[in-house]
DNA sequence: TCTGGGGTCCTAGGACCC
DNA sequence: TCTGGGGTCCTAGGACCC
């Protein structure tokens, strides 16, 4: 049966939230910033008129904060995550097919509807406007990547009214022809400088131009979005995601650390909170990664790292630990300013295909009950169970000066009618 | 003085096998 | 002057996504 893909992506969204429970910052000029207060990663679009550029290191544009009072947020993860579920919750009540793509986007499959497709993408963004306060814009094709381009064109033109259904060809091309072939989902900066020094600039002229050309230049990918522009399917609906490769955990540090001591705590706690996200996900690593480095932006930058292989794969917290900072030993060197480290656990595997050793004197099934308590506990409390290993004062660790209440998950930060 | 974090896919090239 | 052919697996690096 025919698919139609309708992308419904929140719009600026980590500053909406912001809003949702501050109605005060309606119309003003408000950012949301990295971990470590570092870089812009989310803007208004009063923001946005005043030329601040997305990844913009705060620093730079204190003048511009301060001239036009822009609304500065630290990043508020906890909030976003929630808010992210309540949206996602809303849209899945207007199709059974959804496929949740990022934490502000998700593709429907509104294949078989008898009404109008515009009505009914107005529908979906009056709900979730009403149930969570959260602004969205919906693109509506033949193909994911015709709906993203409908997305980028339901964002950008007033008269859309925030909704574009594409499957009505009349208007495709006109579309097309509106959208810089950077913004075409799949085409980065690099094959965007390609792309235009061979005079295809807009994504009309890319959908006309020989596959077999752009598979030679841009890999079977760039050939993959032609014919998604041209409206055959190279990207179907991904219900049932595909189980992580891979889970990484790694910080910038508030401060520069220089003592081995300090190192091994952060390398600790990220390692620790790996064990976490891989327990909640019923995994567990077949190989850790470690690595350490200074600043990118300073002379003699040091970046090294070091991979191990476990004998039996494990998400056990002790073993993790002990294993990240054995590596730091061999990674550390003396009289570097080390501003980042992490921990990457690859080779994972459903905890319950783990493969045993026979020469393995481990009592795993021991360990795995003590995991799943200190689950159950930390998930009861506000203030963690958290191993010695990862430091009591932790120095290092992220700044988050102007991070709101987390609204919707703390019952001591809930919002107060007064 | 300050500069994010976490993923995936594809390809080329080397190692290795018969 | 000559020095196979064909296949798989693994890894590093590039490019892209949000």
């Amino acid at each position: 049966m025919k698919q139609i893909f309708a992308l419904v992506d929140c719009n600026n969204f980590y500053a909406s939230c912001e809003r949702v429970f501050n109605p005060g910052l309606q119309g003003k000029p408000v950012i949301v910033l990295s971990n470590n207060d570092g870089c812009v990663v989310a803007r208004s679009d009063e923001a946005k008129a005043l030329k601040i550029a997305m990844g913009v290191p705060a620093f730079e544009i204190a003048d511009i904060i301060e001239k036009n009072h822009v609304q500065v947020f630290s990043s508020n993860y906890a909030l976003y995550d929630d808010m992210s579920s309540r949206v996602m919750d809303t849209l899945s009540t207007f199709s059974p097919d959804i496929e949740i793509y990022s934490i502000d986007e998700a593709f429907l499959n509104l294949a078989g509807l008898s009404c109008s497709l515009t009505h009914y993408g107005q529908k979906i963004r009056q709900t979730v406007g009403k149930w969570t306060g959260m602004p969205v814009s919906i693109g509506i094709a033949q193909t994911k990547t015709l709906a993203k381009t409908a997305n980028y064109i339901a964002k950008h033109f007033d008269k859309t009214q925030g909704v574009l259904d594409l499957t009505d060809s009349t208007c495709l091309d006109r579309a097309l022809a509106k959208t810089p072939v950077e913004k075409i989902w799949g085409v980065g900066i690099k094959t965007a400088v390609k792309l235009k020094r061979a005079g295809i600039d807009n994504a009309l002229k890319l959908r006309d131009t020989d596959a077999a050309w752009v598979r030679q230049r841009f890999t079977v990918t760039g050939e993959r979005t032609v014919y998604e522009l041209r409206g055959c399917v190279c990207y179907q609906l991904e219900q049932n995601p595909p189980t992580r490769k891979t889970l990484v955990v790694s910080r910038m540090f508030s401060t520069s650390i220089e003592a081995v001591e300090a190192l091994k705590e952060a390398i600790a706690a990220y390692a620790c909170r790996a064990g976490e996200r891989l327990r909640k996900e019923h995994l567990a690593a077949g190989a850790i990664t470690v690595f350490v480095a200074t600043s990118r932006f300073v002379k003699n930058r040091y970046y090294n790292c070091r991979t191990t292989r476990f004998d039996v794969a494990t998400n056990n917290t002790t073993e993790l630990i002990r294993n990240a900072c054995k590596s730091i030993e061999t990674l550390y060197r003396k009289g570097a300013a080390f501003k980042k480290c992490g921990v990457v656990l690859s080779d994972l595997v459903p905890e319950n295909r783990i493969q045993p050793n026979l020469f393995d004197n481990t009592d795993r099934q021991k360990s795995a009950r003590l995991m799943r308590t200190i689950d159950t506990v930390n998930a009861a409390m506000d203030c963690p169970l958290r191993w010695a290993a990862e430091g009591l004062n932790q120095p290092w660790k992220l700044k988050f000066h102007r991070r709101s209440p987390r609204y919707t998950t703390r019952w001591d930060e809930i919002p107060k009618v007064v």
